[in-house]
DNA sequence: GTAAAATTAGACCGTTCGGTCCAATTCTTA
DNA sequence: TAAGAATTGGACCGAACGGTCTAATTTTAC
């Protein structure tokens, strides 16, 4: 890795925190310097525009988002533990208030009518997020776990729809008890399934 | 109503809409001027700052679902009649792509790191939803149409998440399906109350 | 170690930002 | 309808915006 990809990476993973927090229009170069401790030309000898900056801070953010869900859910063997795993994921890092919030929730909701492509690039994260939660419902089908009945996509849209109505509620309101019964209604269903 | 007034309101009228599409941050007076047909001194004659645009912006968006709400409910006379209707506002009034969405949705997620006294303005509203719907539950209850054991404040908040997550995924991801479902989903559990 | 290449600092650019101010206009009231 | 009050247009302000450019520095490769 050469020193400018380091650097690069550096102004990604600083640039994410503060935009996820301020949002895109709302932050400036100026807090990206800050952040950085870099001059001008250092950001944009790395960056051709603000929008690249913020492709690249909402993609550094999905996909850690996502290798953190794969992480908790692959250390666990049962389909109900792999989504007690991902549920107490969101709860326990996407919900609380000295976090930004969940990035798909931050950006979606400024480039649904601002940003055509950012807004594509959240879409397709939504259906990966979806997908996941769809497939370990599957698997517990397949395992015997969940009956052959169970919907899984449909319990995946309800399951996601729920967490991110609870991230938004919870951070909104400043209080964790949101997002926690959100997540004990979602693990009573799982028991269910 | 004086000249002023009425002048007040239709710059109120004509910024909340457009807040509520581009953000706080993404909309500058000069967005409201064009809007509004006024030069600046029209809008600072009504206005102490921006801020105080934005805040009336939310509380005259907030009211405004506030009242359709009402009206579609109380046209209805059972609690399930009443509990569907109301989903049934938010996914034709909110939910649509042309419209800006969800302001509670919209202005909270940017307030929630950024703007503390809309934040909690946000919040209080928020509760108000919550508790719209826990009345209702709460009425099927008293009525008998529901059983005496269903958590009404419970369902509520599970109830919120979800619309306010089905309004979210649907907007960036150009659907209608996915608010579909998930008002779908909450009305055969209305039906199991 | 040195020369070439890549990277960064920071002055600079035109534009736009939120906000002020006063003269001109438009409402209000009698 | 005339005088006074309220409202608005638009020039103006300093600051901050995103972005460019070049000279100086730092990496890199030999």
């Amino acid at each position: 890795m050469t020193k400018s990809e380091k650097t690069r990476q550096f102004i990604i993973e600083q640039s994410a925190a503060i935009m996820n927090k301020k949002g895109v229009a709302g932050t400036a170069i100026s807090d990206l310097m800050e952040a950085t401790k870099l001059a001008k030309g250092g950001i944009y000898g790395n960056f051709e525009s603000k929008e690249e900056i913020c492709t690249e801070a909402f993609n550094y953010l999905a996909g850690k988002i996502a290798s953190g869900l794969d992480n908790a859910v692959t250390s666990k063997s049962t389909a109900r533990e792999k989504l007690f795993a991902l549920l107490d994921y969101y709860q326990d890092n996407l919900a609380p208030g000295d976090m930004g919030g969940c990035p798909l929730l931050n950006f979606g909701t400024e480039a649904d009518d601002t940003n055509v492509e950012l807004k594509t690039l959240v879409a397709k994260a939504v259906k990966r997020s979806q997908a996941r939660m769809t497939k370990l419902v599957e698997e517990g089908k397949a395992s015997g776990e969940f009956k052959k009945s169970t919907d899984a996509s449909l319990f995946a849209i309800k399951m996601f729809a729920m967490i991110e109505g609870g991230i938004f509620a919870s951070r909104v309101t400043s209080s964790k008890t949101f997002m926690k019964t959100v997540v004990d209604v979602l693990k009573n269903e799982i028991e269910t399934l």
